[in-house]
DNA sequence: ATCCAGGGCGGGT
DNA sequence: ACCCGCCCTGGA
C-alpha cells in the first residue's frame, strides 16, 4: 500500500479532539504535534488540523478521498442538528459550545461490538490498552513510517483463541463474553450484514442483547457508534446518569436514578437525536 | 489499603 | 420488574 493525502478546507465540526476524545473511540493516539493517528479497518491515517485546513494522510486500502468521507460521516449536516438541539434548553446550548467539533464516526460493526464488550466496568486506558495487545497479537501488520500498526483482528482471525489465551491478554472476566461472542458471530447466529438491512432500531437492539457481554448500555453504544449509525438510542452510564441527574432530575443520590427514568426523559427531551445529545452531554460534563 | 472505572449476568424476591 | 453480589485488573 502507499501513502495517499488528502485535504479538506473549511469543513463544520470537524474538531480531532473532540472527536476523538469524545468517547466513541479506542485506538486514535494524539502525536507530539498535536495531531491525531489511529487504525481502523485496513487503514492507518494521521488526522492534522491547522487553521481551517484538515489533512488526512496515510495508509487507505481504498480511495482515501471515499475512506475520509465514509469514516468521518462528511455527509452529514451537523449544523443543522446542532440548531435543533441548541433550541432545547441553555444546557444543550452549553454542551454543544464545548462539543462542537465532534462527529460521530462510522466505525467498523464488528470491531465496535468487541470494543464494548471489553468497556464493561473498564477504565479508558486499560481498554486501550487491552484492545492495543489483541490487535498485536491477533490482528494484521501494517508499517507506516517505520512504525508498525495493527489492524483489528476479524471474527476469523479470532477463531481459535481459547479463553485462557483471552485471560493472559488482561481482558479479565470478559474473556468468556468475547470467545462467545466471537462464536455467535462465526457461526451466524447473529449475522451481522443483515443487521444492517434491518430498519427498526429496537429490532436491531433485541439481537444485539442476545450477544454475550451486550447489555443495555453496550447496545446502546454499537448502535450509536457503530455504522448502524442510530441516533435514537441514549446510552446512560455513570457520567451520564451524572449529568442528567444534575441538570433535570436533581435527586440528591443520584444512584437511586433508575436508567428507565433516565431513558423516559432522554426521549421526552431529546426525541430522535437522543444519541448525540448524550454525546455533547456526555463529553462537557466529562472533560469541563 | 480500599476503591473504582463508560456493565453484564445470574440468582434471588 | 426490581435488586443484589459478584465478576478481572491496575491505577489512584
Amino acid at each position: 500500500m502507499q501513502e495517499q493525502v488528502y485535504t479538506l478546507k473549511n469543513v463544520d465540526s470537524f474538531e480531532p479532539k473532540d472527536i476523538f476524545d469524545c468517547g466513541q473511540c479506542f485506538r486514535w493516539n494524539e502525536q507530539e504535534d498535536g495531531s491525531y493517528t489511529g487504525v481502523f479497518g485496513e487503514n492507518v491515517l494521521n488526522v492534522k488540523k491547522e487553521n481551517d485546513v484538515i489533512t488526512f494522510r496515510g495508509l487507505c486500502k481504498n480511495d482515501i478521498k471515499k475512506t475520509v468521507e465514509d469514516y468521518f460521516d462528511l455527509s452529514r449536516n451537523y449544523q443543522e442538528i446542532k440548531e435543533k438541539l441548541s433550541q432545547i434548553d441553555e444546557n444543550m446550548e452549553q454542551s454543544i459550545e464545548y462539543g462542537k467539533g465532534i462527529r460521530i464516526l462510522n466505525q467498523d460493526l464488528w470491531e465496535t461490538i468487541i470494543s464494548f464488550i471489553i468497556s464493561a466496568n473498564n477504565n479508558i486506558p486499560r481498554i486501550k490498552g487491552i484492545i492495543e495487545r489483541l490487535s498485536k497479537v491477533y490482528g494484521r501488520e501494517l508499517d507506516w513510517h517505520g512504525k508498525k500498526y495493527y489492524t483489528f483482528p476479524t471474527a476469523e482471525e479470532l477463531k481459535d483463541v481459547s479463553v485462557q489465551e483471552y485471560r493472559n491478554l488482561g481482558l479479565g472476566f470478559r474473556d468468556i463474553r468475547l470467545y462467545e461472542t466471537t462464536k455467535m458471530i462465526l457461526e451466524k447466529k447473529i449475522d451481522l450484514e443483515e443487521m444492517h438491512q434491518n430498519k427498526n432500531t429496537e429490532e436491531v437492539r433485541n439481537e444485539l442483547l442476545t450477544l454475550s457481554g451486550v447489555g443495555p448500555k453496550v447496545a446502546d453504544c454499537i448502535l450509536l457508534f457503530s455504522d448502524l449509525k442510530r441516533f435514537d438510542v441514549f446510552p446512560i452510564d455513570v457520567w451520564v446518569r451524572r449529568v442528567m441527574n444534575d441538570l433535570y432530575i436533581k435527586n440528591e443520590d443520584e444512584t437511586k436514578v433508575s436508567k428507565k427514568q433516565i431513558a423516559k426523559l432522554a426521549k421526552e427531551k431529546f426525541g430522535e437525536l437522543e444519541g448525540i445529545a448524550q454525546q455533547y452531554l456526555f463529553y462537557w460534563r466529562r472533560e469541563a
